[in-house]
DNA sequence: AAAATAGTGTCTTTCAGACAGTATACA
DNA sequence: TGTATACTGTCTGAAAGACACTATTTT
């Protein structure tokens, strides 16, 4: 029988006749730390790949939908619930798994400091600041971390991933609590991009926009001239 | 047994003992015909949906990775090799098929003419126009096509996923011959986009890319002045 | 010559970068 | 008063939209 009957014929097709891959979700757990993009991931503690770093993950459950096993899995590994969540991208080359044939569904995961604390809490490690043209992880002491199987590649996808939106897209507010100052706003864009902006023309492009409600109040903290607070309006 | 096991822990778990998904690859080809944005599908036979038209799509083989399926599945049913392919987005809702659990993995890939017709002598259907804000697909009598499964939402994310990246990226050339008019490539842009572009502004930002080779040779079978005909330079 | 489309020149508008300047907080 | 950062005004240059104009082919 040809495996690769078409949809319209499915139903000819008997699935439990032949060898299916396993699936499961993965996630990218991203968050601004100490200025910098950064991702919180688990040391595996047993081969193959011992003492690598991986990105959490787990298989996806026979009656829930791939959205429902990413917020499950963020909840159960993280702590977190109603943190930005999106799907990034589907890998499935045959042997990204020693064990097995697995194929995973990535999502990204969008953090605010509040919640990469959470995670902290429930035992994923800050240890990824994504850096250079392709992504290397690198740990507190500024040495590269070595990830297991086709992690580096699922994070260089995150990071670019998140470039190319953060433009036209709202996954910068993602990283900030509910009222924020223009400067920490642009801080994420800088540290997405990689790259310095001009302020003014930054300034004026996000307000330019309509999105951003001055809230009137100020922050308390600074040593300096207080900035403004805005919060982003609902589209 | 938690069946959210971490990654770390995947060799604690026998993946045997749960009920697991079947994967699918589903094909959204897309091509320009009568110079709007087309797709081209199936029309189902069988119960569920009988009548219903669909999107061509297989079973992912244990062996082979989600890239090898889909080219399989793009030779085996529009008898193409070589044509644009990239993945577009993993679609898990539980009760998308009422037979089983099926997760598929949609594909896009996009067709020139003759990649079309070769596709239409493989018995696809050339069916679906992409019209209006959310995709409808239109048949050749102008009638709306009613679609199978979730497959209308696989193609507005198609439609949605072209109009992001026809600016920046390369895609529009995949519609398109070897070589072509700028004319043919603004055509393209339009029907993509689904509005009109200003002309002179189109071509100076086409040719000031620097990709465009002028290949010194015209359109022939023209009722007026010829064009010239361009080609792609590698990046 | 008429018709049709290819292709260009140029004015205007819009927007980003640059940079200097003013404003306002804390020390 | 000094200093650090917030915030603004304005110049410049790059690129897009609008539109009229010229060029070249077929009928």
């Amino acid at each position: 029988m040809d495996i690769s009957q078409d949809a319209a014929f499915l139903s000819d097709y008997d699935p439990a006749a032949y060898d299916r891959p396993s699936v499961t979700v993965d996630l990218v757990l991203l968050g601004m730390h100490r200025g910098r993009l950064s991702a919180l991931l688990v040391q595996r503690d047993q081969p193959p790949q011992a003492e690598r770093w991986a990105l959490p993950g787990g298989f996806v459950a026979i009656d829930e939908s791939l959205d429902a096993a990413a917020a499950r899995l963020l909840r159960d590994k993280a702590g977190l619930d109603g943190a930005h969540l999106e799907q990034l991208y589907s890998f499935g080359a045959v042997d990204r798994d020693p064990r097995m044939r697995v194929i995973t569904i990535a999502y990204l995961a969008l953090l605010r400091e509040e919640q990469m604390a959470s995670a902290a809490r429930a035992g994923l490690v800050t240890v990824a600041a994504l850096e250079g043209e392709t992504v290397a992880a690198i740990g507190e002491d500024g040495a590269a971390l070595p990830l297991a199987f086709d992690h580096q590649e699922i994070l260089t996808l995150a990071r670019d991933r998140l470039r190319g939106k953060i433009d036209y897209s709202d996954v910068a507010f993602a990283f900030l609590p509910e009222r924020f100052t223009l400067r920490a706003l642009q801080d994420v864009h800088e540290a997405v991009l990689g790259a310095p902006l001009n302020k003014p023309a930054f300034r004026r492009r996000m307000l330019d926009r309509g999105r951003l409600i001055a809230t009137g109040t100020r922050e308390e903290d600074a040593s300096h001239r207080p900035a403004e607070l805005f919060s982003l309006s609902a589209r």
